[in-house]
DNA sequence: ACTTCGACCTGTTGGC
DNA sequence: TGCCAACAGGTCGAAG
């Protein structure tokens, strides 16, 4: 069976992180930054431990599925990857194998940063965060008002790729990931494989209004079962029985009861009902 | 300019 | 039952 016990931080969680931890930062200061392992994707730079010290946390902020920190003296960028969290423990609390990164603050807190694969980076930026290299060519916000059936036609004219790969590129719309695209396209009955140029307004209007739908849903769940980022289960998951598509493979389709299937997309996993979705 | 693909990493799973 | 290869995923950046 499919293990959707493993977190995988979607736009929904790192949303549901930051509403977590944004209201235990705030007003309290750095007093240390423990780097236990520095090589997660990119090497956590030294100017992590020389610059956040000192500081209180101003805002957190989340542009796509980065973690913005925000202090005077720059921005702490988080991504969580694939297998990434963010908790708090009390000081003292013994990190275990895959808990990379300590971020001490002055009340005894610990904003810890824990990560198995280490496909995510923590970054700091001293100069405008907008410009940053990573953030500064992101498609807009999913659940902004500028995305919209106008802005992703216009985009998709003229392009051969997949629908499916599309969605997921982050130069077009951020954080749509591999989950939430399938589920999207299942909502909005279009095939994944179908080029993304050769789709009309109309379509792109029922996506649009689909991807907003089933990332907002997410986010509410996440909200409501959200108990505590100070406990050690304090991870966001996901409800896989919410799930019409990702996941479920070889199954009945929750619409109309066909066989789901499942291809391989840019070597993920797209599950989808082909009698549904067209 | 666009599209595809390799790379990164480790816990989990499937096959033999 | 045990071992190992394959797989899962986000996304950057190189290659096509």
């Amino acid at each position: 069976m499919h293990s959707k016990e493993q977190l995988l931080p979607e736009l929904p969680e790192v949303e549901t992180t930051r509403r977590g931890i944004s209201p235990i930062l705030s007003g309290s200061r750095v007093r240390d930054v423990i780097i236990r392992q520095k090589k997660l994707r990119w090497p956590i730079p030294a100017s992590l431990r020389k610059c956040l010290p000192g500081n209180s946390i101003d805002s957190v902020d989340r542009r796509g599925k980065y973690l913005l920190l925000a202090c005077k003296t720059g921005t702490l960028i988080i991504h969580l990857g694939m297998s990434g969290s963010l908790r708090f423990v009390k000081e003292g609390t013994v990190p275990q194998k895959h808990d990379h990164v300590d971020i001490v603050m002055n009340d005894g807190m610990v904003l810890r940063y824990t990560d198995p694969r280490r496909f995510g980076c923590m970054l700091f930026e001293k100069d405008d965060i907008k410009s940053h290299p990573l953030l500064c060519k992101l498609g807009p916000e999913p659940l902004g008002e500028n995305f919209d059936a106008t802005y992703l036609f216009g985009k998709s004219r003229g392009r051969s790729a997949p629908i499916k790969a599309f969605v997921m590129d982050s130069n077009i719309v951020v954080g749509v990931g591999n989950i939430y695209a399938n589920e999207a396209l299942f909502m909005a009955g279009i095939n994944p494989k179908t080029k993304a140029g050769r789709i009309s307004i109309g379509r792109y209007e029922r996506l649009v209004q689909c991807i907003k739908t089933v990332l907002k849903e997410a986010i509410t769940r996440g909200g409501t079962t959200l108990k505590d980022f100070t406990d050690s289960e304090g991870k966001p998951g996901y409800f896989s029985q919410q799930l019409q598509v990702y996941g479920r493979e070889g199954e009945p389709c929750m619409n109309c009861g066909n066989t789901l299937k499942e291809i391989r997309q840019a070597q993920r996993s797209t599950v989808y009902c082909p009698h549904c979705q067209r």
